[in-house]
DNA sequence: GAGTGGTCTAGACCACTTT
DNA sequence: AAGTGGTCTAGACCACTCC
């Protein structure tokens, strides 16, 4: 492979690794498939193995790709029991993970507003799904979830669907819309109980909740949904880790 | 270098790994100074470069050395002020790093509770710091923080060195007693403002506030700080990236 | 045993910083 | 020009998985 004449250098490895992402986009490898062997790879690219190694090496550290020594390397996704929980991050306090179930509360068509908008990169008053759900543990709701969608992207979306999903929706995102949630940006707050929420959540009117924005992007920082969370942290909390 | 005899495989490199990791414990190089160059450890250790480099590779990925093309490589500080916000995670709305200057309430030794003995791994009893000080941007309170140091580990520790210490306290931890926080854990809760909480940070009793307790560990996992901040988030929010 | 990822080496050369 | 980290190569061999 020639190395392309730029004005800022540009390792080969991170055009390799931009090539791979373009493949990861196209679809040309799917979720929980495996891409081709390291040597298979080099030799299409025409570099060395060591070379392609590190561009999969980075993608593996981006968690869109798995190394499974031994057996390949596979195009991750949200259907596997390990990573059922990666993007959320309320425990109880003892540290068990929390064992969810979603109850899908409204489905509706509408436009976003200039918030919702915004954070998705919409033009204002597009197409949006708007969905509300809450996450019970047990018979006791946990969290009340507000979810905004781009029309656009999950065309076709109904109510029926996401009411029998199980597990993480970023597994149904991915398998029926092709839409694969790479990362996303939390902001918290800490807020008072509105009527509703206290109704929904059994608290009292005023009670102390987390709020928890979130955006999820996939490849190329290209926002995919919006959420507002309302979290009852009584016997639970957020972790975070920080390094 | 020979390769321990092992029951289970350790990679050469993790072993070099270690051995970095001790001469840092050790003191060998100190914060903010650099350590010998890539060739000059290969000759130390009798292996080659590319082992040596990816050692270094793992290190600086937790952020224990930081590499500077042209330069060498360094052991990684609090001081520098583009990690000064390394642990806070606390933005303003707009997205702005937020400005603050510590205040210090409290200051006592005393002995560890229970809940703060078991999170520190200290016997119950032990002698700690305990410490009570509020982070205040411009005029205003954001922050009210209890910080729980314990009394082997901080040694010495007085009044005056935590009121004139500007910029992070980590800085001072690794400046003054040799101790460098690697990583943190943050547990965080929504809770109603107390009586004395709502005068100190002057939001009303009840107020809802995000409780953000946080265990800081240094190398080896081991935990040298406790704290429990109350946050106001009217105009602030706690940001967290996913992945 | 064959195929995969993982480690390790030795050497060449490039990009960046300082002298 | 010298010294540092950063890239890239080619090849050998090891560890793991599956047939």
């Amino acid at each position: 492979m020639q190395r392309a004449a730029a004005p800022r250098f540009r390792p080969l490895y991170e055009q390799i690794k931009g090539l791979l992402t373009q493949s990861l986009v196209a679809g040309e490898w799917k979720p929980g498939e495996s891409i081709p062997s390291e040597v298979d790879l080099a030799t299409r690219y025409k570099v060395s193995q060591g070379t392609v190694r590190k561009a999969v090496d980075a993608l593996a550290a981006e968690n869109l790709l798995i190394r499974r020594q031994g057996k390949g390397t596979f195009v991750a996704t949200h259907s596997e029991e390990n990573v059922q929980h990666r993007f959320l991050r309320i425990v109880a306090d003892e540290g068990s993970a929390v064992a969810t179930h979603s109850v899908l509360l409204g489905f509706a068509r509408g436009r976003a507003n200039n918030e919702v908008g915004q954070d998705l990169r919409l033009h204002a008053g597009s197409a949006v799904y708007w969905i509300t759900r809450a996450l019970h543990v047990g018979a006791r709701a946990l969290v009340l979830d507000e979810i905004v969608l781009p029309g656009e992207i999950f065309a076709g979306l109904d109510q029926d669907t996401l009411a029998n999903t199980r597990g993480s929706w970023y597994s149904l995102y991915e398998s029926t819309f092709g839409v694969r949630a790479i990362r996303a940006r939390e902001q918290i707050k800490a807020v008072a109980a509105s009527e509703y929420l206290a109704k929904s959540l059994k608290v009292v009117r005023g009670a102390p909740l987390l709020r928890v924005d979130r955006v999820t992007y996939t490849y190329d920082d290209r926002p995919i949904e919006w959420r507002r969370g309302w979290c009852k942290t009584e016997g639970y909390h957020y972790v975070n880790e920080l390094s």
